[in-house]
RNA sequence: GCCCAGAUGGCGGAAUUGGUAUACGCGCCAGUCUUAGGAACUGGUUCUCGCAAGGGAUUGGAGGUUCGAGUCCUCUUCUGGGCACCA
């Protein structure tokens, strides 16, 4: 017998596939194309990385099928080569990128053809090539033209270790997301195209994607739609006006100071003159600050600016601050502040002793049950008192259980005409409780409305509710009036009981702020203290309180606009002139590509803000495309995201020189049909390859807006439940395992651990899994006769597989399919032999996990031909379909016996093979059989 | 704090979408082979009571719907991830 010899097949085959361009299709010719897309590789030093081939192989085998299923697979394979990855890594050497770039994609070119993908390596692709970014910078001037690139001035993030500003994606929890660096603000003039113009379609698109969930709501998230109102404020004495983005217009009436950011435009126009130095200092404080400062220090700090606002919907003067918790890049950069019902202002105003007042109260009804308000019966109105009342020892509190209507309350009191809640809290205390002595007495939370069925009255009640607690001096007590305990009995409940006894929701959520202290309410209620709007629900009032004041219904996004400008060396140069006369201008097509000038020296970056270009005099200096005039060029390069965001167009026409790709092409092959990647790219990558797609659209390239059909975000690989490092020695490399155990066994492996989303744990030991899999299939050589008549189980056996697996493919379901090929091995070690034309159906299923490997034994049983020039072969559902089942014969819904019977066996039938069983017949002694349920073909239940 | 995903044997994970829970693989146990170790092969392996036949329990927890729930509904706990002073 001969032995597996992995390290020799594969290696043969993966030059073969290349050579004879196996799996290279004629994308002109095609009709039935399918685009399998892995994730743009930056072809790092290290090599191939086990997450990028993880990646790979997802698509890989996909693409594989789809090839046997008949389809003419494109599986494309280019270098994402410019930008600040690769410049940072030659800056640690101390070499030219250019140099390091050569000299890494030789070397990831040849690890990922060892591996033996299925690439079309015809059209690779790299975005360093002036052929390529001819095209990126194309799109660039095509947006200019448009308006969706444009200039301006703003405060930016400055990674002060890329030396270069960064888009606000490129922030991950604070810091680069690149070196890690916290970066700092600086006010810069860049370039930037307009994505949040296309806010609404990037969101709006979302539902209907077939993409990952969790990429989706990353999105989402990212997007950051609410809606609200915008609303203009007029400051005292003054002619200035501003304007505030608000989600709460309801609240309007309990605004009851404002807020600019430090940034805002206006300070500096309305600081009164006793507090202009106090504002100067401030401003410069704040910007002095980090991103990461900022983020770690969440205590409010502000200033008072010295001017006064007009509250539009009450004409009340209201004070002006500055404070850095209002953003300058979000809405107006202004808010009106109303700290009854926000957190943020609540913790401000606290801390800056400014008036908080309530214009929502919480508002508690029943909705089904006896409490339930009831139509035929009157409503009065009422204002009510609750009372907390302390033991004056012990830590308890007076509570009433009301059996008869089965509510458990604190202390209920109603307060009469002209009387104060004070007054009446100590009225009732009295008058219900008997108590007499009170140590003190303080008003807890805000209004509360309550709307209830009062059943000791017969009427319905609309409760005004206010609530003081009450500490007891001591236990004097003299017996109270029958009339009024008649409905419930006190009771001493100790502190940490009372909230299981309490039974009224109102109750408890005075007894919450009483616990846990006083703070801003932001839930649904009823509006109070807002004048004519008074008695609203908030949706309502929103609407009506806009439309009071004057403004206007809008929704707000978190998106802001993509910065593009890079102050770098390695990218494609923004192809823009500056002319004294025409101002910034776009270079027009025919002088594209602006090729990057080769800088053997000072291509590093300075940090002074300018791009390392601005010091090539050559390249700066040259005349004005529209008027022939002296002009300089812009020295900054672009965002290596744009680089990526549009690389599946060009692979269908990499040499094109006439148009970004073949316009008939993409008709044919595009939208890419599966892509995978890692998640972390949901708002990068991801996202911005949305928008120019839908820019794309919008300039009548394609007729599509969204790239990829179906986007999976694919899981991590851990080593032994650990994130792998360099520092921690753990890191994976897919070289070494496809030497010791095959890279047919090691994609297996990888793919076989779990779903396709999920991360997994990639250990040793398992690895040898797939390992002796892949040997037991080699194996089955020597268990093949051609002239066996094979057992039906086998048959059956196959055919069922060659279903499931085409189940589990088209969902991606890889885990699996490869578990149901390992299922059909094993049966057919269970049989005696198999025949030639079951293993031959065999190889062709199991050469999307095994590839090489089946090459090899396709070949071995002589075959001259690829064996993915083979088709996927068919299944009968005959063979598939059981003659006899197991009945699962279950009393009660528990499984208690089973019988063989034929599939299409009648109820009747049925009921008299579970009937006679002796199994079932011991348990349904004694017991009367009330229903008896059949499922066709699967189970009888009968139920006693 | 907000949003998303998830919780099933010792471990990674399956489950025709409401119908025999634990497929497949790892590990472990026993056996075969071997001078030995390893590898390979064969068989066993959810837990628990029992010599056995057989019984009972079990999909993070508590309720509910149903003849029947890992799967649907309500509440809850924990874990992972993303965003985070976004008004």
């Amino acid at each position: 017998m001969e032995k597996y010899e992995h390290k020799q097949i594969e290696a043969r085959w993966a030059k073969k596939w290349v050579d004879d361009q196996v799996f290279v299709p004629n994308l002109e010719g095609s009709k039935n194309p399918y685009y399998a897309l892995f994730m743009f590789p930056y072809p790092s030093a290290e090599g191939l990385h086990i997450g990028n081939f993880y990646c790979f192989t997802c698509i890989d085998v996909m693409a594989k099928y789809k090839r046997l299923k008949g389809f003419d697979v494109f599986e494309p394979f280019g270098f994402d080569a410019f930008g600040i990855h690769l410049e940072n890594y030659a800056l640690k050497l101390g070499e030219h990128p250019a140099k390091v770039e050569a000299r890494t994609t030789v070397n990831f070119r040849k690890q990922v053809q060892a591996a033996g993908l299925s690439c079309d390596y015809t059209r690779e692709v790299d975005t360093t090539t002036p052929e390529y970014y001819k095209w990126t910078q194309w799109i660039f001037a095509e947006l200019f033209k448009k308006g969706l690139a444009y200039q301006k001035e703003a405060y930016l993030s400055w990674c002060p270790s890329c030396k270069t500003v960064l888009a606000d994606e490129q922030i991950e929890g604070g810091v680069c997301e690149r070196c890690k660096t916290a970066p700092e603000k600086r006010k810069m003039k860049q370039w930037f195209f307009k994505i949040t113009h296309y806010a609404e379609r990037l969101l709006g698109g979302l539902p209907e994607m077939d993409w990952s969930e969790i990429t989706k709501s990353a999105q989402k998230n990212w997007i950051g739609k609410s809606e609200g109102a915008n609303v203009k404020f007029k400051v005292a004495d003054s002619e200035e006006v501003f304007e505030i983005f608000t989600t709460r217009p309801d609240t309007l009436f309990g605004c009851t100071y404002c807020v600019l950011a430090p940034e805002h435009e206006l300070v500096l126009r309305i600081v009164s003159p006793e507090q202009r130095v106090a504002v100067a200092k401030y401003i410069q404080e704040a910007a002095a600050k980090s991103e990461l400062e900022r983020k770690e220090n969440k205590e409010k700090t502000g200033v008072f600016s010295g001017a006064y606002a007009v509250n539009p919907a009450n004409q009340e003067k209201v004070p002006i601050w500055i404070a850095d918790y209002v953003l300058a890049g979000y809405g107006f950069g202004a808010i009106m502040a109303v700290p009854a019902h926000d957190e943020r202002d609540f913790e401000f105003a606290k801390k800056f002793n400014l008036p908080i007042r309530q214009v929502v109260a919480p508002f508690f009804s029943a909705k089904v049950g006896k409490d339930k308000p009831r139509e035929d019966r009157r409503t009065e109105k009422r204002k009510n008192i609750f009372a907390i009342i302390k033991h004056w020892e012990r830590d308890e509190y007076l509570c009433l259980d009301w059996e008869k209507f089965g509510w458990k309350s604190f202390i209920i009191g109603g307060v009469d005409d002209g009387e104060s809640g004070e007054v009446a809290a100590l009225r009732e205390i009295k008058e219900e409780t008997g108590y007499q002595n009170i140590k003190s007495i303080r008003r807890i939370g805000d209004e509360v409305h309550t709307y209830f069925f009062a059943a000791h009255k017969d009427l319905n009640r609309y409760g005004i509710c206010e609530t003081y607690f009450i500490e007891l001096a001591d236990g004097e007590f003299s017996e109270p009036e029958k009339e009024h305990t008649k409905n419930h009995e006190a009771v001493w409940v100790k502190q940490k009981d009372v909230f299981e006894f309490i039974s009224l929701e109102n109750h408890l959520w005075y007894w919450d702020i009483l616990m846990n202290g006083e703070k801003a309410y932001a839930g649904e209620g009823k509006l109070i203290n807002s004048e004519k709007f008074d008695g609203l629900d908030i949706p309502d009032a929103k609407k009506a309180i806009t439309e009071f004041v004057g403004g206007k219904l809008v929704s707000n996004y978190k998106l802001r606009d993509w910065c593009i400008s890079r102050q770098r060396y390695w990218g494609p140069p923004v192809p823009i002139v500056y002319c004294e006369k025409c101002g910034a201008v776009a270079v027009p097509e025919k002088d594209l590509p602006v090729t990057l000038p080769e800088m053997e020296k000072n291509w590093e970056p300075s940090g002074d803000g300018k791009g390392p270009l601005s010091k090539v005099e050559s390249f700066m200096q040259t005349t004005c495309p529209e008027c022939g005039g002296k002009a300089t060029r812009e020295a900054d390069v672009m965002d290596n995201f744009l680089d990526s965001a549009w690389y599946f167009f060009r692979y269908l026409s990499p040499k094109n020189t006439k148009a970004i790709f073949d316009p008939a092409l993409g008709k044919r092959w595009l939208p890419v049909d599966l892509y995978v990647g890692g998640n972390e790219h949901a708002v990068l990558h991801l996202m911005y390859t949305r928008f120019i797609t839908m820019a794309l659209h919008d300039l009548g390239l394609i007729d599509f807006d969204n790239p990829f059909k179906k986007f999976r975000a694919n899981g991590m690989i851990l080593k032994d439940g650990k994130k792998m490092s360099k520092s921690k020695g753990n890191v994976i490399s897919p070289e070494e395992y496809g030497d010791k155990v095959g890279y047919d066994a090691l994609k297996s492996y990888i793919l076989f651990l779990g779903p396709l989303s999920e991360d997994r744990s990639f250990s040793d030991e398992g690895i040898m899994g797939t390992k002796r899999w892949a040997e037991r299939v080699f194996n089955l050589v020597y268990h093949v006769d051609s002239e066996y008549i094979d057992e039906k189980v086998v048959l059956q056996k196959l055919h069922q597989t060659i279903k499931n697996v085409e189940g589990d493919m088209e969902e991606q379901k890889y885990n699996t399919a490869i578990a149901k090929l390992m299922e059909l091995t094993n049966v057919f070690y269970s049989a005696p032999k198999i025949s030639q034309k079951v293993f031959k159906k065999f190889l062709i299923i199991t050469a999307i996990f095994l590839p090489a490997l089946s090459e090899e034994l396709w070949e071995k049983i002589g075959h001259a031909e690829s064996i993915f020039k083979e088709k996927w072969p068919e299944y009968d559902l005959n063979l598939i379909l059981d003659e006899e089942i197991e009945l699962v014969i279950q009393v009660n819904g528990k499984v208690r016996d089973t019988a063989k019977v034929s599939v299409d066996i009648s109820e009747e039938d049925a009921k008299k093979v579970a009937l006679e069983s002796e199994k079932i017949k011991k348990h349904l002694e004694g017991n009367m059989v009330k229903k008896i349920i059949f499922i066709k073909g699967r189970l009888i239940n009968i139920v006693i």
